[in-house]
DNA sequence: TTCCAGGCTATGT
DNA sequence: ACATAGCATGGA
């Protein structure tokens, strides 16, 4: 157990398999930031927790401690996989150096709309982007609440042009248009395989994309999402073989299994922050 | 100015 | 089934 449950906080006391930087910052979620005391804080779905730093732990503030013990993976012990990933001599380093990163349980059509956005797009802009769209969502405390279905399928396309995302704009009012009617708590019953034909159906979502909506929306951590940076980490550390992404997808599926979502995240951590 | 960013759709072969 | 042009926007 590396946390203790209180009413309001969650205490972390491992800090070795939990770091707020590590976790936010390789990209699985878009709308965290710090404060001005210098804490990193993130919403997802109607929440927000604000993450505090003290000598021996971490601190997680919020106004819903269970949702985020489930969101941060809690009851996971991420040494134990670690050990497993550092068996691959390329991938060692890098866990060593994001050591602190885990894979959220974020909210599975927060995540569609989302990486709708990211496609072919820089995550600073992403995250703009996001704001915006979540204007439409309800006011909580002093931010805006992840749109819901209802909310997104009722705005117009005007609105959705009016977030400055491109040609992304039709793709996302054409997927809440298809979303109105879906319960996805009844798509999360279904196999990996039948989510992912879900998903791909949907105007905007290729192969990336149902990749990360699977591996963060949906808890599949077997899923390696391949993008430009994982692409460029394949070629830079692994082989220079040329591969197509589906190949380099498979490759890194063979060789990390069930871990596979985790040694995706070291290895896009290491290469955003370091690569050029 | 050109290139690139967590790629996808549409349209060829 | 695989290859590639075009795509909106903004920052380097």
């Amino acid at each position: 157990m590396i946390y203790k449950l209180e009413k309001d906080k969650i205490i972390v006391t491992d800090k070795s398999q939990f770091n707020p930087k590590h976790i936010l910052e390789c990209g699985q979620v878009f709308r965290f930031g710090t404060d001005e005391q210098g804490n990193y804080f993130v919403i997802s779905k109607d929440f927000k927790a604000t993450i505090i730093e003290k000598e021996n732990c971490y601190e997680i503030v919020s106004n819903n401690p269970e949702y985020f013990v489930k969101y941060f993976d809690l009851d996971t012990d991420y040494n134990l996989i670690k050990e497993k990933l550092k068996r691959n001599k390329v991938l060692s380093p890098m866990v060593d150096y994001g050591y602190g990163i885990r894979i959220l349980k974020a909210d599975s059509h927060e995540m569609i709309f989302s990486f709708i956005i990211s496609q072919n797009n820089n995550i600073k802009r992403i995250q703009k982007i996001i704001d915006k769209l979540c204007t439409i969502g309800k006011v909580s405390d002093n931010y805006n609440c992840f749109p819901t279905i209802a909310e997104l399928s009722d705005a117009s396309l005007e609105f959705y042009q009016s977030l400055g995302a491109g040609y992304r704009d039709k793709f996302l009012k054409a997927t809440a248009d298809a979303l109105k009617d879906v319960d996805l708590e009844e798509i999360k019953k279904l196999s990996t395989d039948e989510i992912y034909d879900f998903l791909i159906k949907l105007t905007g979502v290729g192969p990336k994309v149902a990749s990360c909506i699977l591996l963060f929306g949906f808890g599949k951590k077997d899923k390696f999402p391949v993008d430009t940076w994982i692409e460029q980490v394949y070629y830079n550390h692994f082989s220079s073989e040329k591969r197509s992404r589906p190949e380099i997808q498979r490759y890194f599926e063979n060789e990390f299994k069930e871990n596979s979502g985790l040694a995706q995240q070291y290895l896009f951590y290491f290469e955003r922050e370091n690569g050029k």
